[in-house]
DNA sequence: GAACCGCTGGCAGGTTGCTGCCACCGGCGG
DNA sequence: CCGCCGGTGGCAGCAACCTGCCAGCGGTTC
């Protein structure tokens, strides 16, 4: 194969096809995105990341997101959960210039902008491209913060919803009742106080109340 | 009986002797006192308490205190329990001047300052004296505040270890593991951190999260 | 010393909260 | 139409937490 030769794949469905073997067995991953739309790859991530854990060991994951990929709930519960599964994640303040994918330092895929809906994804595999974008990815990285630096400061973004619930909880409400009031099942509940509680960086209740008023959710 | 004789009795022990069977079966209940330690009589008053239960339907109670009577965290606590089984509290910040009692508004009991430590009660019929009493106590009763508005602005009082339990929870240790951190039963942290909550006038551990850091007890 | 008292801690039985599993449903794309 | 996918909710089993009961222990009083 010609190293030097670069392959040009449209939109996320070639992407999950023609690439997506790539991701699969590789010891180290990288990557740096604005936000998590990015590589969402629907019906095809899931895949990637079940049979990645069936296959073996974790690469070693280092993952770059702007502040973006955390102004909502859902996306910065799927961040803590990356963080928590072991990937190293960092924020960067500076608007990401192109989004990348790094893999075993030598093969990198750059992101283009939307053509008529569709990206374009360049994958390369030319040792001194690849090279050079790996040292311009690793100076990014040295300068941007940790993901629980970052979140130390301020508060998780929570939905309506999840608010609702912390006012039930603060009302000493039992998930029962609260399940009630919200005309949810309780299974359901749990599953949201669940989802604040990881938000919350909270191992309980009790911590999850604290931090709650800590961040000013409550009162 | 000489209605307008007064009797006095001397010392805890007396009164509840004598004064004791007049605690029984009364149906309005009413006293004052700088803090809890004045009508303590201990080993008597346990037994007042317990047999009363038995007999019937509690009486109307109204207990007023100065802010002493809550100033450490035992005191505090005995008095959240009798106001939540069903007693009238306020708080006076006025000094209280003479400790009283008052049974169904036709006895009243006044507790002389001690002599050589022992205290002298003054129980008192006298129609005249007693609807003055009355009237006094209701005037200062109306005066004072609810117990349960006079804590909700300030912090409860907490001892070093409480304060330590706190943290411990704060750190999100399970009981287990914080029970053996302090060298104690599981069975007593528990109580323990019962006994927080009730300070805390918490339902759930959520709750008493939320209260701690709002009281600044955490910080 | 004996009786008493408050506190402790073990135990047991209960409630509440947590979570993996799976069946189901509604929407969406093929 | 079908299949797929994300979200929901029932269920079951477990973990954590809550409490009443009681025996034991050390300190106080008589």
């Amino acid at each position: 194969m010609d190293l030097e030769r670069n392959v040009v794949l449209r939109g996320e469905a070639e992407l999950g096809e023609r690439a997506g073997r790539l991701f699969l067995a590789c010891e180290e991953f990288a990557c740096a995105a604005t936000d998590l739309t990015t590589w969402a790859m629907p019906g095809h991530r899931e895949r990637f990341v079940a049979e990645r854990c069936r296959k073996g060991p974790k690469p070693v994951t280092h993952k770059l997101y702007n502040p973006a990929a955390l102004a909502d709930e859902e996306s910065e519960r799927h961040l803590v959960e990356l963080a928590r599964a072991g990937a190293h994640v960092r924020i960067c303040t500076a608007a990401l210039p192109h989004e990348t994918i790094l893999i075993d330092r030598r093969i990198a895929i750059l992101a283009g902008p939307p053509e008529r809906g569709v990206r374009e994804y360049t994958v390369v595999r030319s040792p001194g491209v690849v090279k050079g974008v790996v040292s311009l990815f690793q100076a990014t990285w040295d300068t941007s913060i940790d993901l629980a630096d970052y979140r130390r400061d301020r508060p998780p973004a929570l939905s309506d919803e999840s608010l609702h619930i912390l006012r039930l909880l603060a009302g000493g409400l039992k998930d029962e009742a609260a399940a009630r009031r919200l005309g949810m099942a309780l299974r359901t509940y749990r599953r949201r106080v669940a989802e604040i509680l990881t938000l919350l960086d909270a191992d309980s209740r009790f911590q999850a109340g604290l931090r709650a008023h800590e961040y000013g959710l409550i009162s």
